[in-house]
DNA sequence: CTTGAAATTGATAAACCGTATCAAAAAGAA
DNA sequence: TTCTTTTTGATACGGTTTATCAATTTCAAG
């Protein structure tokens, strides 16, 4: 029985909604998914290759991309890959970037959550989620 | 003459501290990217496939990287391409970013930038850029 | 439990972006 | 001008992600 009952309700929903189908594979990818909390789609390849030696690269990213429309994972660009994120683990956040070493520093700060509200609302926007990426050198890399 | 007096400096600095010459590809580059607040380089390369014909996108890729050695630009990933922002470019904003309809609406807050700063100094980082997105809807999509 | 239309998969070709290579050209100090 | 070093432009290359497509799987209907 999977320890991910709620996440998988989500993707079924969202499934259900689109026509699409639920698969043996797209289960083992979300519960290798929801055990992290940012992967790229080459590292749980070669993390899956032992479950199962012919899940295939191509599905990999495209059931990652498929979390991403149900709201599950989130894509972020970092370097020449694509890391998606687990909106589930931990919690909203944002987060600091080592363009030096890469390192990711993960923060949650509610007054920046509170002012972005603000000028959504004096915008007349309503916001359904939002990125914050802080870029710069950590204090390894800044010496 | 070139209006960009102060940059141009800047750039001829870094080429005498490095044993690098000054061109007539790299001023041309410059001189155009000191009018954009960010561009690729494949918008840069057409943009000026008229003044140059010849100019290679190899030297824009080269040049452009050069410029964020010399402190003038900065890149940032974004989508699947690089933007080359302009540091120099007074009038730094961020985004809010309509689901329904795709209206784009920029705004500048320095509460949430001077948090932003608070929150990479607790952390030991120092901040080079940053990149805040907040997608929801308009009022006009919301009904 | 079948059946069959529709969706999915895996292998791999192709696209895409950025970098490396290298011979020819340009820069710039002497 | 001369001569060494750097730069350029054309293009090959490498890594990442997407497109293609025949075979397989899902799942709703019978
Ligand atoms: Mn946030
Ligand atoms: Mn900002
Ligand atoms: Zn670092
Ligand atoms: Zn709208």
């Amino acid at each position: 029985m999977s320890k991910h009952v709620k996440e998988m309700g989500i993707l079924k929903e969202h499934l259900g909604k689109h026509q699409l189908k639920f698969t043996r594979q797209r289960e083992l990818i979300l519960d290798a998914f929801l055990k992290q909390e940012h992967i790229t789609a080459e590292e749980m390849y070669h993390q899956l290759a032992r479950k199962d030696p012919h899940l295939g690269l191509a599905t990999i990213y495209r059931t990652l991309n498929l979390f991403c429309e149900a709201g599950l994972a989130q894509a972020r660009h970092f370097g020449t890959q694509t890391q998606y994120d687990n909106v589930s683990h931990k919690g909203h956040h944002d987060h600091l970037i080592c363009t030096g070493c890469g390192k990711i520093v993960e923060f949650e700060n509610c007054d920046i959550e509170r002012l972005q509200e603000e000028v959504a609302t004096r915008n007349g926007f309503t916001i359904q989620t939002h990125r914050l990426e802080l870029y710069g050198l950590c204090s390894r890399c800044r010496h």
